[in-house]
DNA sequence: TTAAACCTGTGAGTAGCTCATAGGTCAAGG
DNA sequence: CCTTGACCTATGAGCTACTCACAGGTTTAA
């Protein structure tokens, strides 16, 4: 299969396909003659495994030291558990921090719905921004 | 100021500075004698303003913006608003890509635990992995 | 044979920093 | 006056995970 082939056959796009080929993750045939790329049913078996981790919050990076273990014919299991518990740690700290900007933003756009316009001064840029600094918590209920 | 003793003040990194620098958002005055740039109060009341408006989920092009209309000395109010809006629909929905992902991810690393280790076959990568494909939703309760 | 539609690989661009590096500055010591 | 070393600077490149632009090759129909 050629790469448009492939990209919707799993409903990605020909660019992702050759985003991970060029990453090194994906070894397809080259065709000499026109230098076409041609994917086995095993490059096809890779990129499913691929987009498998990738939704589980696997790194690109993740998936090449997997595949660098079960090209050897070993297996990835123990690597690929301590990944995911450090790859949810990470997640968990990225949502922590996104729920606390949300907080912020739904916050911000209340206050600001009662608060005037003003043009800028020598003091101030917006208002409506500066009464929301970074350290400020705003404590809002 | 120059560029490290900003960043003390502000708890960032030069860097940083360097890079709202760099996107021409500050525009402090360069010694010609050394080329080192030299920080107003009126620079880092603009870098506040960044900051607060990092805080809040603006991007560098939507302050670019609103300094475009505050240089002017026309007021970013509105603009400001429509803004924060947009962002938070945005910070939703990325919000519930980030739910979503963490659940798969929990459920992954509990499922795994009581799986057993594999070596790679012609068939399989990584079992533990393939167990979770992208368009299964394995609902797990 | 030629024309249009479609497909290809490669290079560059995206956000928002962060890092590496070559070189400049400055105070203390000799 | 000179030098050593710590520290500071600006600039270019690198990072993630794609996505886009583009010049040119391929294929199908007339």
């Amino acid at each position: 299969m050629r790469v448009n082939e492939v990209a919707k056959l799993l409903s990605i796009t020909s660019d992702t396909v050759r985003f991970y080929t060029r990453a090194g993750l994906l070894k397809p045939h080259t065709n000499p003659d026109n230098g076409y790329k041609h994917f086995s049913p095993s490059d096809i078996n890779r990129l499913k495994f691929i987009l498998a981790a990738r939704s589980l919050g696997f790194s690109i990076d993740d998936v090449r030291e997997i595949f660098a273990r079960t090209d050897h014919q070993h297996s990835a299991c123990g690597l690929v558990r301590d990944i995911i518990n450090q790859r949810l740690e990470e997640t968990e700290a990225r949502f922590r921090d996104m729920v606390a900007l949300r907080n912020r933003m739904i916050a911000a756009a209340k206050t600001w719905n009662e608060m005037e316009d003003l043009c800028p001064t020598n003091e101030s840029i917006c208002h409506l921004i500066e009464t929301f600094t970074e350290d400020g918590a705003h404590e809002q209920h």
